[in-house]
DNA sequence: ATGATATATTACTATATAGTAATATATCAT
DNA sequence: ATGATATATTACTATATAGTAATATATCAT
């Protein structure tokens, strides 16, 4: 793969509104595909396929917990601009009125067992 | 328009492989439409489109001259995202095989004068 | 082993986008 | 005013992508 695809990959993922609120959320703390749904309110396959994606641009990592897998910002340089981006992203985009009312949700989503969330 | 609305179109702006090799050429030196179709090697009105969406991200400025219309980097912030985006890439693909052939060959077109290569 | 549950994958639909051909617009030279 | 030329716009096609329903996979509790 060329640079550019990299490239082109890294910000082809960092280019869209939901998974820019994943992102977002994943700042707080690492999450599991369930809460992450509890708060964003898309289906759950398109939660995992929007995780898919930041996987694959290095942005995300999974860990596996039992049946839940908790996503969080990935704490190494897997390409030449994850980390630069995750690092302008956290000063970015914090006083947009979703982001702050995905924080507000968030923080109330994670105060519950995570048994609760994810049956309904 | 919410913030991450202007956000995703920087980076809907920035995630596309033709566009990238526009900006690094816009690097070097201001150029007109027909300088950088000669050297991308696509047809005018894609080449206008691109620049087009450059422009709505804040990313390029136009300047007219005559029947030519100079395409420069923003020197001016427009939005929150251009001008660190600007500046990130300056240090990106500088060694991607494409941005180098982009740039040789865009050192012979800028020698010669603009008016023959817009007939060819 | 079996049922329950969290996530991933597949197949699909609707929309967005890159590229092009044809045309419109703007400017220049005469 | 007229013809030539550079760029923008419109209409279109082909491909990519967001979202979903249905299903497969993986793990846990029993």
């Amino acid at each position: 793969m060329d640079e550019i695809q990299e490239y082109t990959k890294v910000f082809k993922a960092l280019a869209d509104r939901s998974r820019a609120r994943i992102l977002k959320m994943l700042e707080e703390q690492e999450l599991c595909v369930c809460q992450i749904m509890a708060v964003i309110g898309l289906k759950q396959p398109t939660i995992s396929k929007h995780l898919s994606v930041l996987k694959k641009a290095g942005l995300v990592e999974p860990r596996r917990n039992g049946t839940w897998i908790f996503y969080r910002l990935s704490p190494r340089r897997q390409n030449n601009f994850d980390q630069a981006q995750l690092g302008l992203l956290r000063n970015w985009l914090n006083d947009d009125p979703i982001v702050r009312a995905d924080r507000a949700k968030l923080a109330k989503v994670v105060k519950m067992d995570v048994r609760q969330i994810c049956r309904g």
